[in-house]
DNA sequence: CTATATTTTTGGAATAATTCTAATTATCAC
DNA sequence: GTGATAATTAGAATTATTCCAAAAATATAG
C-alpha cells in the first residue's frame, strides 16, 4: 500500500481493473517507489529500489509492473535517444527536459492551452493516443 | 553525389566540415538514400538500401555515417518507445506522428510560431539544444 | 610529391535493454 | 473448494547499438 498516493488508494486498484489488470503487491510497491523519488528512474533503478521491500522480486516482474502501470495510465514511459526508458508518475500535462550533462530528467509543466494547440497541428484523420514534448540540453538553473 | 539534394551539393561537404567531419562516398550515399525515400528508415533499413550501391559497406559504417549526419544537422534522429532509432532528412521544423497500426512515421509541419511557444515554457536557466514533439496513435487518413 | 598524422571504414565481438519462455504461484468467479 | 485466468519468476534469447583493432583513405607539412 503506497503511502502518499497522488491517486486515492481505492482508485489505484480501480485504474488497474479498468484496463483488465489485477492489483498485486508487486505493482503497488513499484508504484510507490515511483512516487517516493520522482527522478525518472529506469527499470533497473526501479528494480534496485523495489528489492529493498521485496527482495525476491525479479526484473521481469518489474518490467511487467511498469508496463501495467503505463497501460492503465498511472505512469508515463519517457524515452530519450539511445537511453533506457524512464518512468514518471506525474499525471499533470507536462513536457520533459533531459539534461545532457547530468543525465537527469525534469518535468516542465505545460500551460493549459498549449497541449491543445499542439494537438491542433494534426491534419484530419490523425488520431493521437499520446503526445510527448521533450527537450535535450543543459540546465544551468539553480534548481536540481 | 546525391541527386536531389535539399541542400546544395557544395553545402553538403561544407556542413560536414563545419563539424570537423570529412565528406566520404559512404556518407553521400547514406544521405542520398534518406532523401530518396523519406519513410524514416531504421539503421538496418538504411544499411539494406545503401548496399545496393555500395555492396561492401558495413553496418558499423552506416551507424557512423548516420551519426555524422545527425551531428552536422543534416538529419534528425527520431525515437519512439522501444523502437529502433529512425532517421529523417527533413530540415523544416516539424513534429512526428507514429502510427501504431502500421508502424509508419509521418512528418507534421509545425506552424511558425508554435515551436517558439513550446520553447517558451522552459524556466530560466534551461537551455534546449533540441526539441522533439511526437505523437503516437492511428492515422485514419486517406494519406499514407 | 612524399612522409606523417588523422580520420574513416570494416567485420566481428561485446554490451545493454528488453522480451520471451515455461513452470510455478496467486487470484478470481462460480 | 474447484477450475480458469492472470501474474511472478529465473534464465535464456533477442535486438539495437557500441566497441575494438587493423586496414584503408585522406589531409597536411615540408
Amino acid at each position: 500500500m503506497p503511502d502518499s498516493l497522488t491517486v486515492p488508494q481505492e482508485t489505484f486498484a480501480q485504474k488497474l481493473a479498468d484496463s483488465g489488470l489485477r492489483n498485486t503487491p508487486q505493482r503497488e510497491v513499484v508504484y510507490s517507489v515511483l512516487l517516493q523519488k520522482r527522478d525518472h528512474p529506469t527499470a533497473d533503478e526501479v528494480f534496485a529500489r523495489v528489492k529493498a521491500e521485496l527482495p525476491t522480486i525479479s526484473l521481469a516482474t518489474v518490467y511487467n509492473c511498469l508496463e501495467a502501470l503505463v497501460q492503465c495510465k498511472l505512469v508515463r514511459a519517457v524515452n530519450f535517444e539511445r537511453e533506457p526508458t524512464r518512468y514518471c508518475p506525474n499525471l499533470r500535462p507536462h513536457a520533459h527536459f533531459h539534461d545532457d550533462q547530468t543525465g537527469s530528467t525534469h518535468d516542465i509543466d505545460l500551460p493549459p492551452d498549449l497541449l491543445e494547440r499542439v494537438q491542433a497541428i494534426l491534419p484530419p484523420g490523425y488520431d493521437a493516443a499520446s503526445v510527448e514534448i521533450s527537450f535535450r540540453g543543459s540546465a544551468v538553473s539553480s534548481q536540481n
